[in-house]
RNA sequence: GGCCCCGUUGUGUAGCGGCCUAGCACGCCGCCCUCUCAAGGCGGUAGCGCGGGUUCGAAUCCCGUCGGGGCUACCA
């Protein structure tokens, strides 16, 4: 089945050698029927580094011909989410192009032509049968165990003649005639040569004056120009279908190229309803870095490359991915679609941005969880740089930044104190507070502000106080000694580095919220 | 049910007949570092679905079987 793959049978794709004529062209094609879905992306980003390699183009071709299921606002979400992505076309509804329009809905005069040549030429009919009847004939053929499919009833009779039988339906649908020797073997770029199912006289064109996406598919391709059709796993069995229809409009077909699905944990293809990671715009909720989901994709059903040294190179960019991208490297196994590896690289993309560029991306988390106001002021800003660089190491999302950032920004005596943090004090605790309360009393803090490095409040200084008067001054160990101290300032038992912290919120504000749980301990 | 696609540790992958006592990454576990948590360093855990062939030799080739998935719409 996938002599392809390993040199056994020739290699079908384009190659070095090979003499590329014009440029490829590759397409994405969504339909706009809800939430864009996370394989949207998946075939975006394969179809682009092909065609970004190849020195070609790709297209944004929106699928609307299922009106039943169509949704206004699902075709800005797309638009929004790929672009959030990165992953850019160089036509389509939004930016135009030679091929305009894009959109199918668009599109529907484009297609009469096609059907009525398909009718003329005895390669198409009529059907006016009911769903109920198509249904009721499903059901007996699937109780009979016979292969399912349209049992021509309509085949050769006119509409009059139709009309005497039963189940008949006023506006008719056209259906592909397909004949019985319809070629099932097809070649593909990632499985080679592949056999599909044989199919049954497919419905092209709806009572509601629709194309189905079989025939649209096909259609727009060619007009578009499209020289490699890259989609999910699921239209092989409909390849053959595209085929006849090629071939009956005497047009060339292009190449194909066949995904893996991406699967729930179960390994159902991945749908929105058993997975919220199927929602593209869920990862933008949840603080994913668009870099890290871009390369964690890419990764999938895809062998990362391998350094000098042989060790894999699982960290790099779309450009990495696209120079020396190849379709047979393509895994046709469907990955199951487990976000651990992409939480690991999210923390990578984080730990590699730069301090402001991390704090200003970081900022529409904390304003959405109400710890920055929609405008903060320029200290405020300055703080959230200060105290990005105490946190890049401890977040793995971005949404995660809220609970380490909060304290920060909350007035003294409203920090609240979490229950476990408090439940941890141990006896020793009023007195740890009680000495860090004088000790950190007695440094000078004038200076902190634009020169705050200057002043005498500064990490070093006070860990040095610190150390001084309650680990060898009480003799206590550091973890004791410090517990206590870092559920007064920051109301956690985990927090960012606790000096850092108390310079950060200033001497003023460290010894109000000390002051405060040692005298709740009283 | 029918047709088609697929089958290496928990997950993603390497492996194209001997280099495999099956490599790498994430996860998980442990240790080190350490003011907590991370990050970082070091170490460990776990896999060729099964059965037959072919061959001196099979994770790699063939057949069967089992398992998973997809399609089977006037959805895409």
């Amino acid at each position: 089945m996938r002599e392809g793959r390993h040199g056994g049978a020739p290699r079908i794709g384009p190659t070095m050698s090979e003499t590329s004529s014009a440029p490829v062209r590759l397409r994405v094609a969504p339909s706009p029927t809800g939430d864009p879905h996370v394989g949207t992306a998946y075939m975006s980003l394969f179809n682009l580094a092909f065609a970004r390699q190849q020195g070609g183009r790709f297209v944004l071709r929106i699928e609307d011909t299922d009106r039943a299921r169509f949704r206004a606002d699902s075709e800005q979400q797309v638009f929004d989410t790929l672009h959030w992505l990165g992953l850019t076309w160089d036509e389509g509804p939004d930016v135009g192009g030679p091929y305009a329009p894009y959109r199918q809905s668009e599109r529907l005069d484009t297609y009469q032509p096609y059907v009525q040549r398909l009718l003329e030429e005895g390669h198409a009919y009529q059907c006016w049968c009911s769903t109920e009847r198509l249904a009721e004939m499903r059901d007996k053929q699937q109780k009979l165990k016979l292969p399912t499919g349209y049992d021509r009833l309509c085949l050769g009779k006119t509409r009059e003649q139709r009309a005497e039988l039963p189940g008949f339906n006023e506006t008719p649908v056209v259906r592909m005639l397909v004949p019985d020797d319809v070629e099932l073997h097809f070649d593909d770029l990632i499985r080679g040569r592949v056999s599909a199912p044989r199919p049954d006289d497919q419905v092209i064109l709806k009572a509601d004056g629709f194309p189905t996406y079989h025939l649209a598919v096909v259609v727009d391709d060619h007009e578009m120009g499209i020289t490699h059709v890259v989609r999910g796993e699921e239209w092989i069995s409909s390849t053959p279908k595209h085929i006849l229809l090629y071939r009956w409009l005497g047009l060339e077909a292009p190449k194909f190229a066949h995904m893996p699905l991406l699967r729930n944990n179960d390994k159902s293809k991945i749908s929105k309803r058993k997975n919220p990671a199927a929602r593209l715009t869920w990862f933008q909720e949840q603080g994913y870095l668009p870099e890290a989901l871009v390369n964690f994709l890419a990764l999938l059903a895809y062998p990362p490359k391998q350094d000098a040294e042989g060790n894999d190179v699982e960290v790099f960019s779309f450009a990495d991915f696209a120079k020396d991208f190849d379709w047979t490297k393509v895994n046709p196994v469907g990955p199951i679609f487990d976000l651990k590896k992409l939480e690991w690289l999210n923390g990578v993309y984080i730990r590699e941005l730069e301090v402001g560029d991390l704090a200003s991306r970081l900022l529409p988390f904390l304003q959405r969880d109400g710890v920055l106001s929609g405008n903060p002021s320029l200290g405020e800003l300055a703080r959230l740089k200060s105290i990005t660089e105490l946190i890049q190491t401890r977040m793995a999302l971005l949404s995660e930044a809220t609970a380490l950032v909060a304290p920060f920004y909350v007035a003294d005596d409203a920090l609240e104190i979490a229950d476990d943090a408090r439940g941890q004090l141990k006896d020793g605790a009023q007195e740890v507070l009680a000495t860090a309360l004088r000790v950190l009393g007695g440094i000078d803090d004038t200076g902190t502000g634009v020169l705050g490095s200057e002043s005498g409040w500064n990490a070093p200084a006070i860990e040095a106080a610190l150390r001084e008067a309650i680990v060898e001054g009480l003799g206590i160990k550091p973890k004791l000694a410090f517990g206590p101290l870092r559920t007064a300032v920051s109301g956690q038992r985990i927090s960012p580095p606790l000096f850092e912290s108390m310079e950060i919120l200033g001497k003023t504000s460290t010894l109000a919220r000390l002051q405060r749980l040692h005298d709740e301990l009283v």
